[in-house]
DNA sequence: ATCCTCCCCTAC
DNA sequence: TAAGGTAGGGGAGGAT
């Protein structure tokens, strides 16, 4: 292949500026095999500035190396001890701990602990100098057992032992685990629950509790030992509260001060009597009251849900990265992009982009301390349980040789290799290399546009490093050496190249694609290797034979266009043959700000989603105020189980799902958490779920605007404004559709014509239970073509055309009935019943021929309401549209009917004559005028009020209402400054 | 043309 | 047991 590529750092044969060192160059190494530790460092070592004491003599193997690296930790560890103060006492004094995989504290913390009260840290285990392990899980596999637990099997060395002088151990060959770093014997995995459940019950250990109070709560500790009695149970909640403790995701609160929630086991060594301070973990203590949850995971169980959920999941962390990204290095980009490298001051200079990804990160940050597992397959996974449904996270590359994978059960990556070592998550490390990893990125390259938390794009076109391979190395160095984990770049033309090259990089390498060679390396590139084509693009293009970029340079751009759309169309063309216009750029500023859960989510009552709805809306808000942002537009997304979708696969996953969502606008940005679950629980309202069969819950916040403090006053200005400009878009209005059911000529009942109207989702749909609304007539004496609502569709059912005479059915009722039915109860009714009819003759009409209609019965007070509180506005009319709308849009009606001067209603005529053009025509007097005043207000207040429990929507009506009738007269206006403090409650506005 | 809503797709 | 999130791009179809 004509592609360049370099898999070791230091086998690029240019001049190297910075380090002519007299090591003999390192073999590059095929891309099957891991590199050997030694190598790795001889290649760092060769142009290091920094690790000068090492730099002259390379380390003929891994021990040299690591004796050589663990004393100068060691200096390191005693210069510091030394310069902190000791004002304590060494409460710590004699104890050495060896932190062991992820930890609250983290091991950072620890460390810090340690230096202050005069006890040690030990990077690398050593059982001479270690005394105290600090792990959350005790490894599958270790070759002891505790001292009780060991009667099952006797032949199985005792966890005492493993501390114990050689001479004392019942087995042979121990030294071996410690020749590897007393790593454990990794047959299969590292990483049990259960183990850690055994261990705990087990007074042969003694269980620290860091309990870590923040200033508050003083106790300092207490030492007991483990109670004998203590069961499984209680130890099982000790590894419970161990999770749900802390508040926050640690990666989020590393910043705060030492103190800290969050308990820790240490495991410690027996015969050590270190001045430590223990506290036990019995049933006795406080802890046992939360007695033993076995299903802490579902939304049902856990109150805290979505706070554990989120503190959990790999997928929020990455997901969520980017924002902590963009507060951190907020002011580290040069200027805004790129543009720069196109203009004329260097001349046509071909841009150079560098595209840097850390090597299987997660693996690596978890494994760069365990170096005894480099060249074992290895993935990072919450679950080692070889038939559950953990997915795995990240898996080096051994692993990947047995076709392991990102995003696979654990059970079937266990099944293509059993010897897979499972890792937990360490969140707090990744977020730490991937702070070094992009100082180190801002340090070289003033152009960083963040991909991830593991890869950046530099563009390097302007950069004072000619040789862009050089400084990749490089950097690829550098962070190898502050990082400890191997990372590999592609250097091309442009991001989709230099992405591309990456790819052909990895592991530990890197890879240069002159623009010439760029042709040939993707003639024969499967498709689905470009970024942007996934499964479906794929699938949709093996259809059409294409698997190889070659083959899809035979589309022509405009049959791509046709088949996939404008844009998508242009990508295929474009990336197929290398082509890739977009710049190096800075991230924009966030578009939309959203939190959503799909996993664990089961309710079997409405009321079951209150609580968890809540969270939701909190959660939102306090990102959105996280990043100083105040959202309009909100969506609600549900996870529905598909009607005949089997449970699912994945153990309390969302399983097949339609995915559904609706949103509102509002006129006024807000970030406060009362107003988004306000206008969530509306949101929710509209979907009309069984419950039952929500798999899954998101919001989304869009329209975004800072939220600055100097905003606040200028919000009741824009919602002013809003309300007086003239650019008016009409209130949402809704072209009527229309379904003939029957046929005739409107005079006889035999021809009755009845159209159904305007229906796109069935009725129930429209009006979830609670949404108050009312049934509204719209006559006229002509007999209508269409009707127009000024109403969303949201804010009403269908629309029943028909002659007056009907006008007193039920249209709730109507519409349930098959339309035969209905046919036939329309024959029946007698003719032209006319509206101007008393309400008690209509009535008895009504229930003479109640029994043939074959309604439920219907009582006075039914259709008494339905004439007196519904809104009649016709004198002697003859076609009555009659449907049911929330009651806002009420107002929004009558405008209408106001302006089309067709209205003789009651409310109708007090609009009428409040408005002050109409106050002139009419010429009302000045008293009239105040009281239509004080009516309207009240009026208003009254649908606000109401709206402010449950219908965010209406408001936003009322004010579209507002708005076009302010067009016609300044009385809104008032009406406006007189609820604007309904307005501040409601949208939160100061 | 340009916007909006409700999706789907993709990447990490 | 197990933690299937997040955000941007874009398309279809409809309203303006
Ligand atoms: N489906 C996925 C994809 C990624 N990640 C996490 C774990 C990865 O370590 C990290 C970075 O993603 P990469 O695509 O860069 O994958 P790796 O770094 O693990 O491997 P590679 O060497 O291919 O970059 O994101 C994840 O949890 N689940
Ligand atoms: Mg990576
Ligand atoms: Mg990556």
């Amino acid at each position: 292949m004509s592609v360049n590529s370099s898999r070791s750092t230091g086998s690029d044969s240019r001049s190297r500026k910075r380090n002519s060192n007299s090591l003999s160059s390192i073999p590059s190494k095929s891309k099957k095999n891991q590199k050997t530790l030694g190598m790795a460092w001889g290649s760092n070592s060769l142009s290091s500035s920094r690790s000068s004491s090492f730099r002259s003599s390379p380390f003929s193997d891994f021990s040299s190396y690591m004796t050589e690296k663990n004393r100068k930790l060691q200096c390191q560890f005693n210069a510091e001890a030394s310069s902190s103060s000791h004002s304590e006492k060494g409460i710590f004094r004699g104890v050495s701990i060896f932190v062991d995989g992820f930890t609250i504290p983290s091991s950072q913390e620890l460390r810090g602990y340690m230096l202050k009260h005069g006890g040690r840290f030990e990077n690398y285990f050593s059982r001479h100098r270690v005394t105290h392990i600090i792990c959350s899980n005790l490894p599958d596999r270790v070759p002891y057992k505790l001292d009780q637990l060991a009667n099952d099997n006797p032949n199985q060395p005792k966890l005492l032992d493993f501390f114990a002088p050689r001479s004392t151990r019942g087995i042979k060959d121990v030294s071996a685990h410690f020749a590897r770093e007393a790593k454990i014997e990794c047959e299969r995995s590292t990483c049990y629950d259960d183990q850690l459940k055994e261990a705990w019950s087990n007074d042969g250990v003694e269980l620290i509790k860091v309990t870590g109070q923040c200033a508050g709560k003083s106790d300092v500790p207490v030492h007991e030992n483990i109670d004998r009695e203590s069961n499984e149970e209680s130890s099982f909640i000790a590894s419970e509260l161990c999770q749900v403790r802390t508040a926050k995701p640690d990666y989020l609160v590393r910043e705060e001060s030492n103190c800290r929630k969050g308990i820790q086991a240490i495991l410690q060594k027996p015969s050590t009597s270190a001045g430590i301070s223990l506290q036990t973990i019995s049933e006795s203590s406080t802890l046992s009251s939360l007695g033993p949850s076995n299903q802490q995971h579902s939304t049902l169980t856990d109150p805290n849900f979505v706070e554990n959920y989120f503190k959990n999941s790999r997928l929020h962390f990455i997901g969520t990265w980017r924002n902590r990204y963009r507060k951190r290095f907020h002011s580290c980009n040069g200027l805004k992009s790129t543009s720069s490298n196109i203009d004329a001051s260097s001349g046509p200079q071909t841009p150079t982009v560098i595209h840097v990804d850390m090597d299987c990160f997660f693996v690596s940050v978890v494994v760069r301390n365990h170096l005894e597992l480099q060249d074992k397959p290895v993935a990072v996974c919450h679950s080692d349980n070889p038939r559950g449904t953990a997915e795995i996270s990240s898996a080096n590359y051994p692993a990947r040789d047995y076709g392991v994978r990102a995003g696979i059960f654990v059970r079937d990556a266990k099944a293509l290799c059993p010897h897979l070592v499972i890792v937990p998550y360490n969140f707090e490390a990744y977020e730490e290399v991937a702070d070094q990893f992009y100082n180190i990125l801002h340090k070289h390259c003033d152009k960083v546009q963040a991909v991830s938390c593991d890869e950046a794009f530099l563009d390097v076109t302007d950069s004072k490093e000619k040789d862009p391979e050089l400084l990749a190395s490089t950097i690829r160095k550098e962070i190898f050496e502050t990082t400890g984990c191997s990372a590999s770049a592609g250097i091309s033309v442009n991001l989709l190249v230099a992405r591309l090259a990456t790819r052909a990089a990895k592991p530990d390498g890197q890879c240069y694609i002159p623009v010439e060679k760029v042709d040939n390396y993707l003639h024969e590139l499967p498709v689905k290797a470009l970024p942007g084509i996934g499964y479906v693009l794929e699938e949709k293009l093996k259809m059409l034979q294409v698997k190889t970029c070659g083959q899809l340079r035979m589309i022509s751009k405009e049959s791509l266009q046709d088949e996939f759309g404008k844009k998508t169309g242009d990508m295929l063309w474009n990336f197929s043959r290398g082509i890739d216009h977009r710049l190096v750029g800075v991230i924009q500023e966030s578009k939309s700000i959203g939190a959503e859960v799909n996993w664990g989510v089961r309710f079997n009552e409405m009321k079951d989603t209150q609580c968890f709805l809540i969270s939701l809306c909190k959660e939102v808000s306090l990102r959105l105020q996280g990043c100083g942002f105040q959202g309009r537009t909100f969506t609600v997304k549900i996870k529905k189980r598909k009607k005949d979708a089997a449970e699912p696969a994945k153990y309390m996953g969302c399983g097949d799902c339609e995915n559904l969502s609706h949103s509102i606008t509002v006129p006024c940005a807000t970030d406060d958490a009362d107003v988004i679950h306000r206008i969530t629980r509306q949101l929710f309202g509209y979907f009309h779920l069984d419950v039952k069969e929500i798999r899954g819950v998101g919001l989304q916040v869009s329209k975004l605007e800072n939220a600055d403090p100097c905003n606040q006053g200028h919000e009741r200005k824009l919602l002013r404004s809003w309300l007086t400009s003239g650019s008016a878009r009409a209130g949402e209005k809704c072209q009527v559709s229309s379904t003939e059911m029957l046929k005739g000529d409107g005079d006889n009942v035999e021809d009755i014509v009845i159209e159904e109207m305007e229906v796109h989702l069935p009725v129930q749909s429209r009006f979830p239970e609670g949404k108050q609304s009312t049934e509204i007539q719209m006559v006229s004496t002509s007999r209508p073509q269409s009707v127009d609502l000024d109403v969303p569709t949201s804010s009403h059912n269908s629309v029943y055309l028909m002659p007056s005479s009907l006008s007193q059915v039920d249209t709730d009722v109507f519409q349930q009935l098959p339309e035969e039915l209905r046919v036939d109860i329309l024959k029946q009714l007698p003719d032209h019943r006319r509206p101007e009819c008393s309400s008690d003759a209509v009535l008895e009409d009504y229930k003479a021929h109640q029994s043939e209609m074959k309604f439920g019965e219907v009582s006075t007070n039914s259709v008494g309401s339905s004439v007196t509180n519904n809104l009649w506005l016709g004198k002697t009319p003859q076609w009555v549209a009659k449907f049911r709308v929330s009651n806002c849009s009420i107002l929004n009606f009558l405008a209408k009917m106001y302006f089309q001067s067709k209205s003789t209603g009651l409310l109708s005529s007090i609009l009428q004559s409040s408005i002050s053009d109409a106050r002139l025509v009419l010429d009302i007097s000045k008293e009239e005028w105040d009281e239509a005043i004080c009516k309207m207000t009240e009026l208003l207040k009254q649908f606000i009020d109401l709206k402010i429990q449950t219908d965010i929507e209406e408001i936003y009506l009322c004010f579209r209402l507002l708005k076009r009738f302010s067009l016609k007269s300044n009385f809104f206006l008032q009406v406006y400054d007189i609820v604007f403090p309904h307005l501040q409650v409601l949208f939160g506005a100061k």
